[in-house]
DNA sequence: GTCTATATCATGATAGAC
DNA sequence: GTCTATCATGATATAGAC
């Protein structure tokens, strides 16, 4: 491949991660693309197929190296701690760091990769799916098994579920903290990305080892028709 | 209007509901929608005027008697409480519960449009913003109000991210739950609504009241860059 | 109010010259 | 490798018959 192939290859994927991200998949179109990219249209199919292979090697580009630095992390904190649990909010950080880097341009991809990453998480493209599962099953089962001896008090399910709130509460929180100056009316003025990993671990790491409530032990009945508020008192 | 023509409305709103939800606003084509609903594809125009305007109807319908019955729910909780402070988990549940119970078809609604709700307030559509803050600016005010009074330990700006949270968690948990049996491996089978709504109100009360870092109250240079495991021993 | 038919436009993809 | 020109498709929206 020539350097000047190269080029435009980067170019274009430059281009649609912005797009990709601001739009979403089907709102950003080739058009859209190749010209913020400074190419011809056609280049893209030249070079990448289809629209959709596009956005595969765009998502696939930034996501792979920031899984690797969080099992690079997540290896040297398991080192550090030697016989002992991994500490719980290492362990966050670890997971939430190396995304939230990329988004404060301390690497490449910035704002865009995350609003882009953040809506392919919540929003999956169907295509995508397969190609996401080869790119996380390596990281659900390291963390799975490092956060079950950090926490051995909550069963495996419940853990998966309070991942769950933990990814849901980055991506969400990550990609909108732009907008939270004037959602909050004024009130999150210092809302950098530092602000935004502390507040979430100490936020999950709460949260990952929050005391197991009766009815999680033994499920109850249904309880959502019912007026709860007497229980909390 | 008619009982013929509201008949029409309706049952293009259930289409779009559920079409939007499944496939987002620009992949959901004004055919599929008439399609299913079994009307003509130019009543859409007739009824509603736009495509976008269709779209900001069905959010309204649904968004509307949920924030509703969330201020309700809270104003019982006040009066329960008394001159107390209301129990952050009752304030949660007031929160979270009027949309699980929508999503767990007591109320019309159901999964559709919990997904399209999700979609919308993770990846607003422009064109529905001003909308949405109109629909949202009430509950704001009166959840800083009543947990400023239960947390009076959590500066307001504290409070303000731990919300978005809260809600990044609950729209990702619920939205998504459905998958959970196979993103898991099988290990969530119990994946009802009801457990949603429980380890929803575990998790984020005790990330709510988490005591505040150092660095929360006093915020330190940039650590992004810095590798921060040896903080954690 | 409801339908058919159509106007108008933008998209993804491709063929073929250079 | 890169361009121009074009195709086939599917979209929203509307005009006008009934």
């Amino acid at each position: 491949m020539s350097i000047e192939s190269q080029a435009t290859r980067d170019r274009i994927l430059d281009a649609a991660e912005r797009l990709f991200g601001l739009n979403g998949f089907p709102c950003a179109s080739l058009r859209q693309i190749t010209d913020e990219a400074g190419v011809n249209l056609a280049a893209v199919n030249y070079h990448f197929g289809s629209k959709e292979d596009l956005y595969k090697a765009v998502l696939i580009r930034r996501i792979r190296p920031v899984n690797e630095e969080r099992l690079t992390r997540l290896g040297q904190a398991e080192q550090l701690a030697g016989d002992q649990p991994v500490p719980l909010r290492a362990i966050l950080d670890t997971f939430i760091r190396p995304l939230l880097r990329r988004a404060a341009n301390e690497l490449p991809g910035g704002m865009p990769f995350l609003r882009l990453i953040s809506r392919d998480l919540t929003d999956p493209q169907p295509f995508m799916l397969d190609e996401m599962v080869r790119e996380f099953d390596p990281l659900v089962a390291r963390y799975t098994r490092v956060l079950t001896q950090t926490l051995p008090g909550i069963p495996l399910s419940e853990l998966f579920w309070r991942m769950q709130f933990t990814i849901g509460g980055m991506l969400y929180a990550a990609a909108h903290q732009h907008d939270f100056e004037r959602t909050s009316c004024g009130l999150c003025r210092e809302n950098d990305l530092d602000g935004c990993l502390r507040r979430l671990i100490d936020f999950c790491a709460a949260g990952l080892q929050a005391p197991l409530t009766k009815a999680a032990m033994q499920p109850a009945a249904s309880t959502l028709q019912q007026n709860a508020l007497l229980h909390y008192q």
